[in-house]
DNA sequence: ATGCTTGCAAAACGTTTGCACAGGG
DNA sequence: CCCTGTGCAAACGTTTTGCAAGCAT
């Protein structure tokens, strides 16, 4: 049980988070474990200050440099991804537990829609050695209307008046 | 000659960004128009900050606010295309003259290499029939290593110590 | 003449850092 | 114990905005 990608529960995660910090000399302090925990907690995608909101709702004061010093390493150690949309905030996404996947934003709405990119892997390899470029990792992001924007406003192509994450 | 992915001339782009602003009822003043031609001579990718520069090289005094309120109008009417790399500021791109492509940027040397999507935006349709969704743009970027990077570091994951751009 | 546009400076924004203090191994 | 990690606040770099003055139509 050493692939984070194989690990599903969160007892599992910390222990690897725990473990990956020993290794590396990082200490497992409180401040980093309310991190993580709440981190836990959180679904679908989420920014830093979400983290920081969700700490303050249970009554665990961590302070916003150490979420921001210790985001970096949860997505070092593989429990979280970054996910990059086009707002200036970083995103982040659990990185276990379901397998990898992009994204499709709706323009109108802001829904978030994620499929599976196995066959984005093995374009991305395709191209990358057509121009002798080893690919490490990618970013798919399609933007567009959901099926229920496009029924709406079939035509759109401004932006929304909001949009959401 | 009204799409501008067939234009190349400097003029055409400065006769479809006037056109633009009228149909829209905004005026094609002076420091637009300086900001164009300072935006036709900056190649590759830039940000906004490269754009001031090059503005004040030619003595063209533009302001700061000017500049970061005029690039939205260029990416809006076609002539630039917004580029996200994984750093804070926004870079842009000629968005006519040749076809569309991604990027693959170096992890190591920051160097970005430039490819042809054909096969991304054919797959792109593919992926949102599947999910009944409307894909309208897409951004794809690799991230690894180029050819003489790979040489020197055929291992490496470690981010380079300074990237550029 | 009218009202969009400009330029400056200040604000806003997410993120990072300096520093004195606290706490883990 | 020592040295790393913490929290606060202040700094940071990019982008946005308020506002008085300027200029195009």
């Amino acid at each position: 049980m050493s692939k984070l990608s194989d690990v599903h529960g969160p007892d599992e995660v910390r222990e690897a988070f725990r473990v990956y910090l020993r290794d590396r000399g990082i200490k497992y302090t409180t401040p980093r474990q309310k991190v993580l925990d709440a981190v836990l907690d959180l679904h679908h995608h989420f920014d830093a200050e979400q983290v920081l909101y969700a700490l303050k709702e249970r009554d665990l004061k961590v302070g916003k440099a150490t979420v921001y010093r210790t985001l970096p390493l949860l997505v070092d150690c593989g429990v979280l991804k970054e996910v990059r949309f086009d707002v200036k905030q970083t995103h982040y996404e659990h990185a276990f537990g379901e397998g990898p996947h992009d994204h499709m934003v709706c323009r109108r709405c802001g829904r978030i829609v994620e499929f599976a990119s196995d066959e984005v892997v093995e374009l991305r390899s395709r191209i990358g050695r057509r121009h002798n470029f080893h690919v490490i990792s990618h970013r798919f992001q399609l933007t567009g209307l959901c099926w229920d924007c496009a029924i709406v406003c079939p035509v759109a192509t401004m932006p929304a008046p909001e949009r959401r994450e």
